[in-house]
RNA sequence: GCCAGCGUAGUUCAGUGGCAGAACGCAAACUUGGUAAGUUUGAAGUCGGGAGUUCGAUUCUCCCCGCUGGCUCCA
């Protein structure tokens, strides 16, 4: 059986080969497998650069060392031969103080040609490794991989270190698996959200502002479509809808702490004697609604949710259409509660979630995010916090994985992913325990049943996490073909030709009155033509009416999804439309 | 921010050191149709911005801006 790790850990020696035998004087990184191949880091000698054309000569340099059927064989090795052997290899040598420091047995493996006993460089390619590879390079095919990317990446992924420059490679066992791979990538391609939305005339990026969009007409009633959805899930789960100001005063986030952690990242400007900041975060500015009043144990839980729009200056190379903008807005909550109402607060946000994804038909993963390096407060309160959130996963029966270090800097959270039509995973929603930032920070209390006074927590949640990017992954998701509830038009109008024009305005007023965003076409082109237009804007439902129609006072109905139905009057239409929106079918 | 690539009509792209091009879209006219492209005509450009080299730069060089993929980051 072949092993596709052994397949494409064996290819990242290849690469390195391939790249040493081009120049001799490259210092290599490391070259692990990753989900669909492998990479391998380069530091190249002084002014020499990688370009796209070199990725094709390195793959047919690799494709003639497959062909020599070349053996890979390992040895252990102490870490004073391993420094002999890696003399010029100055981050090899920095691996390997790190192994020995571990106790790490090193070992080093060497691929050659058959029948060679000489294991020297010139014969050989050597590289310290712990192993997983294919006995020969015969196991490999050598048109199931490619080399897909050129890309910076720092020395042990510390920014602080030398950048070196990084190939990327997708490989499988066969040709077939590869080309289904690239078609994948060609699909997610056709499926991008910024060429969806030029398309459909949703929204668009201009150079003035880098890092919003603007919404055109059509984009906004799918964002406000969405914002209604969120109010309304939202109103039944008692939640109090806020909004508190976009600027304000620096100290505010001195106090919350975001200064200290994320001041990079924090628009900021001098007024008077004033800084003022375009708040990145809603969270510190709702407990002045918290604190304006004195709030006893039975006001808990608040639900105080508010669709803040927020500023964050992303640094320009991490900005990517809508899934990374600068202009963000969320639907954002804060649950200020006992800690005995954790639990069932904790339980009803998991329902909620799981409501909300289920009308998109998106699957939801668990994971719990831990105390990060860098944090706010008592470890005892981590703890506390950790245990919460995890005895509240389990009483709901829900299955998650650990995301070690993970957590914000204020309290451990549970983060949801979904995967979407093309399997892709996303981050949605976040859950956040926080025992410290906001409760003591900004001196949160409650009366309790004795009259004493006692500090609440803070959940912080975000079901979708951010609009924008909620929109991006639908569109990709959809493929355009946004559910009939979000549809910027849902319904057009197609009289065959101009005779039957005043019968399409009828059959269009109608579905405006009954508040259905219609769209009526004028007959200058022709029936097919528009028909192809209809179905190229995702249009779902095309209504197409002539002689037949007008006499029976009937629509012809065809759907994006199920193709022409049959004809129905327009009172049948109307309520099974009504009907649909009100489930918000997709 | 860093590494690599890219930037020409609304869009997708071709092209050249010497008058700026195609297709689709758009507009107008004709056509009045039965379930994915009717015909003709036309408008449309600071060739991302600035500087330099040159008799002459959209083309060559440098700087800046923006976009794409990746690294780091993501409260």
């Amino acid at each position: 059986m072949l092993n596709l790790e052994n397949i494409r850990h064996s290819l990242a020696h290849l690469l390195a080969a391939a790249v040493l035998k081009k120049y001799p004087k490259t210092k290599l990184g490391i070259g692990p497998t990753i989900e669909e191949g492998f990479y391998y880091d380069f530091l190249l000698p002084a002014g020499k650069k990688f370009s796209p054309d070199d990725l094709k000569e390195f793959e047919k340099t690799m494709r003639e060392l497959i062909k020599q059927n070349l053996l890979f064989s390992g040895k252990k090795v102490t870490a004073a031969e391993a420094k002999k052997l890696f003399a010029d290899q100055q981050f090899k040598l920095d691996l390997i103080k790190e192994f020995s420091k571990e106790a790490k047995q090193l070992s080093v493996y060497y691929t050659c040609p058959p029948k060679t006993s000489n294991l020297s460089p010139k014969t050989c390619f050597m590289d310290l490794c712990r192993g997983g590879h294919v006995k020969s390079t015969k196991e490999i095919h050598a048109d199931a991989f490619r080399l897909t990317k050129i890309a910076g990446a720092y020395w042990r992924g510390d920014e602080k270190n030398p950048q070196l420059q990084r190939i990327y490679g997708v490989a499988f066992k066969t040709k077939k698996e590869l080309e289904d791979y690239l078609k994948l990538q060609e699909e997610i391609e056709k499926r991008d959200h910024r060429k969806i939305g030029e398309r459909l005339e949703l929204f668009s990026f201009e150079e003035v502002s880098q890092g919003a969009p603007f919404w055109h007409g059509k984009g906004m009633i799918v964002f406000r479509e969405l914002e209604k959805f969120i109010r309304e899930e939202q109103d039944k789960a008692g939640y109090e809808e806020t909004s508190t100001p976009i600027m304000v005063k620096k100290e505010i986030f001195e106090k919350s702490g975001h200064w200290q952690f994320y001041r990079e990242n924090i628009f900021h400007f001098k007024e008077g004697d004033d800084t003022l900041v375009l708040k990145p975060m809603n969270c510190p500015e709702s407990t002045y609604i918290y604190n304006s009043r004195t709030r006893s144990y039975k006001d808990l839980p608040l639900r105080l949710s508010e669709i803040g729009r927020l500023h964050r200056n992303e640094r320009s190379g991490t900005l990517g259409g809508l899934f990374r903008v600068r202009q963000i807005t969320m639907d954002d909550a804060h649950i200020y509660c006992r800690r005995d109402q954790i639990q069932s607060e904790i339980s009803s946000l998991l329902k909620l979630a799981h409501k909300v994804y289920k009308i998109f038909g998106f699957e939801e993963r668990f994971y719990l995010a831990t105390k990060p390096a860098h944090a706010l407060g008592d470890v005892k309160l981590w703890q506390e916090a950790e245990k919460a959130l995890v005895m509240a996963l389990k009483e709901n029966k829900v299955k998650f994985e650990i995301a070690p270090k993970d957590g914000a800097f204020y309290g451990p959270k549970i983060d949801i992913h979904i995967k979407d039509a093309l399997g892709r995973d996303w981050q949605l929603a976040t859950i956040q325990l926080d025992l410290v930032m906001l409760p003591e920070r900004f001196n949160l209390a409650y009366i309790d049943e004795k009259g004493k006074k006692q500090r609440p927590v803070v959940i912080h949640r975000a079901i979708l996490g951010s609009f924008e990017r909620f929109i991006g992954i639908l569109l990709e998701h959809f493929a355009g073909a946004l559910p009939l509830w979000l549809a910027p038009v849902q319904v057009a109008v197609l009289p065959v030709g101009e005779k039957f024009e005043s019968y399409g305005r009828k059959v269009y007023d109608e579905l405006k009155t009954a508040g259905i965003r219609a769209e009526l076409s004028t007959a200058n082109e022709t029936l097919g033509k528009r028909i192809r237009e209809a179905e190229m804007q995702k249009i779902p439902y095309i209504l197409v009416v002539g002689e037949k129609e007008e006499e029976a006072k009937n629509v012809n109905v065809r759907h994006y999804k199920r193709g022409q139905e049959r004809e129905i009057t327009i009172g049948k239409f109307l309520a099974k439309i009504r009907e649909e929106i009100e489930k918000k079918a997709s």
